[in-house]
DNA sequence: GTATTTTGTTTAGCGTCGGCACAAAGTAAG
DNA sequence: CTTACTTTGTGCCGACGCTAAACAAAATAC
């Protein structure tokens, strides 16, 4: 039954015919794990006539997520406090707290506040949990589940996030049909939103999808390569934060210096635009909306054609190494895209050795909550490459 | 019956029951497949009584590659000349030519010396062959298979050498066992080499191997991933050669300054070392003479130290992004590394983000023409995939 | 209204693999 | 030397999943 579910989760697989060419099998085959999946109540079989224009033939029944079905429970944690949500099959948020707000805590505590905010939802919507999924601001150690670098988070280095989660979602009651707590899974931030883009957004179709992406303060990266998460042998993978892309610039806490991490993040193009820098939280808006409302003052005009040029050369970096076929950037690095997209395009090409893999396209991050909706894509992961064995079980 | 070939092939089941964990099924279905493969030509089963020390129970049956099994033709050309060779299963070569000088000529004449020579190599064995591999020192684009900068080749950018290489297979009737001309494969040369390493060499074992190495010019890089080449989405990924490894070194004409491809070579480590680069054909023999007779030489090891603080540099550039749990040099970097391999060690894990990627394990490459044997291993790919279809087709 | 095209379903049959029993070939212990 | 035990190799049977082929259904084309 292998990727059936999944054909229908990223909708590649919108008819029975579709499926039955995308799985390479028989109508027979392709009818029968539709009616397997629909029996699980994962997907459902909509009968109502299409209204196709210019088809011949019978109209083909749509296949589509069950909009009623089971959810994963999907949380973040970030610099400022977390977030929990359910998420459906689709990549569709069924219900989502609001973003909360904390300070600086012990790791079990702040998982133990998302988990039961989001066992609160499971409560109150009444769903059906098969899954968990936790996306942190940090690089995470495999196959350990440890966090290395939670510094956002005022966490110990090399914190047993994965165990602290399992332990939660445990403690809160979490459980599947079965009555066990339901799996859970944790990673990076940025490698799961690109999951989420991959499956769900500007990622779609893409063979090998990079994604670069700041938040308030340093820089993530992250690949998949044919529709799997790359994390490297030990889950380090894409710590792109200290690529040198301007061998003049300003130190870095890593002992090199003009790193990516320090040169193109929201502190530097605020400093570079002489504006202020001062309350944490909203140095990420505030650069946004300078790039959006203020591009022709000539500060921050020039400010962020520096920033784009060391952005596009590291990304130019990435290119020579990596041979993506598309490139979805989030965070400050989307604005400063959005802001003169083809002098990012032009620099990239620039720098890059093949002018084929320089014309690489750049986009947008388009998800809304990418990283929750990442998170889930790891809790429904085990789902997709066995519904019968994952739900059964 | 899918990977078990591939499995005595790299030499990971020696015995019908290690097949059987390794392919996780009864052994009734690994002695089934084992007896398929016999039945093909492609492994024998040694049923002589085995010494084994301590071990109890009935002794199990060695399973090896038939040794007059077929063989794939491979083929390398280089800046000098060419070399053909036949090479079996198990990367065992059985026959090859010696190195054959070639002044520089277009890629047909080229290639139909290359392939006669390996023509007549069939010829005069009298083996079956399934399959034909080049590897060229190029970037080879896909899908296309055109060579993108054959500049040690004198040949144009873009020759299409997949297409060259499979009609002279052609003229010169190297056909398979159905008597229709084998099968043709054409790739970068670091790449299969890395392909050869990994599967018989220093790479063996290793679940991402990160190759780099330098011939007479230049830098290639090579990323094996869970057993299989990435090449990226258009062939052209692992391009190391324009890391920046010397922020105030000399330019490059790729536009940047102090990359890899110019900062650690023979003719880079040859002006350290105050030594002619005189005729080009022995730049790297001369280097690494030098490095294994000459290293108390103060000019030579200051050299050498300066260049593998380099080379340092880069591969930790590499580890950050791709996290590789082994990497295997060639070339100049192979002696650099064997001059003093602990400083590289240090250097790596110095400039690398995590103690743990930088701890990654450094090895000289292993093999005697990694190239030609992973040129063949492009070849037997389709024989490792599916026997049954590839030698029956 | 009839033919054509495409989709969905039913049935029969084939091949692959797992489970199991049994045989074979050694070591360990008396 | 005999017996017990361990591990490997093989033959048989049944469950399962898939394909092929025929049939049925629902639309368009003429």
């Amino acid at each position: 039954m292998g990727p059936a579910l999944a054909l229908v989760h990223t909708g590649r697989a919108p008819t029975r015919a579709v499926l039955t060419a995308e799985l390479g099998v028989t109508r027979a085959t392709a009818g029968a794990v539709a009616a397997e999946l629909e029996s699980l109540g994962l997907i459902r079989v909509d009968t109502r006539p299409t209204v196709e224009a210019g088809s011949q033939g019978r109209p083909s029944h749509r296949l589509q997520v069950d909009p009623d079905g089971p959810v994963v429970l999907a949380a973040q944690v970030h610099a400022d406090g977390f977030r929990a949500a359910l998420v459906g099959l689709g990549g569709r948020i069924i219900a989502t707290t609001p973003g909360c707000m904390t300070v600086p805590a012990d790791p079990a505590h702040v998982l133990g506040l998302v988990v039961a905010a989001g066992a609160e939802l499971l409560k109150s919507t009444g769903r059906d949990c098969v899954g968990a999924g936790l996306a942190v601001p940090s690089a995470v150690a495999e196959p350990e589940g440890t966090a290395l670098n939670p510094l956002h988070l005022a966490w110990p280095a090399g914190a047993p996030v994965r165990d602290v989660f399992a332990e939660q979602i445990e403690a809160h009651g979490v459980t599947g049909p079965s009555g066990a707590p339901v799996a859970s899974f944790v990673g990076n931030d940025v490698n799961v939103a690109a999951l989420a883009e991959h499956r769900h957004g500007a990622g779609r179709g893409a063979q090998h999808l990079l994604v670069v992406a700041t938040g308030h303060r340093g820089v993530g990266g992250a690949l998949v390569l044919d529709g799997r998460l790359h994390t490297g042998s030990s889950g380090l993978a894409l710590e792109v934060g200290h690529l040198t892309v301007n061998p003049e610039g300003r130190p870095c806490h890593c002992g090199s210096r003009g790193c990516l991490d320090v040169e193109v993040d929201p502190v530097a193009f605020l400093e570079a635009a002489g504006r202020p820098t001062g309350p944490e939280v909203s140095l990420l808006d505030s650069s946004a909306r300078l790039l959006r409302t203020e591009y022709d003052d000539p500060r921050v005009r020039s400010a962020a054609e520096v920033l784009i040029d060391r952005l596009g050369s590291g990304l130019a970096g990435l290119v020579n190494v990596l041979n993506p076929d598309r490139i979805a950037l989030g965070g400050l690095h989307r604005y400063l895209f959005e802001a003169d997209p083809e002098r990012l395009r032009a620099v990239v090409a620039d720098r890059s050795l093949w002018g084929r893999s320089g014309s690489v396209p750049i986009l947008s991050c388009s998800l809304d909550h990418n990283s929750l909706v990442g998170a889930a894509e790891l809790a429904w992961q085990p789902v997709l490459d066995d519904p019968l064995d994952a739900l059964a079980g």
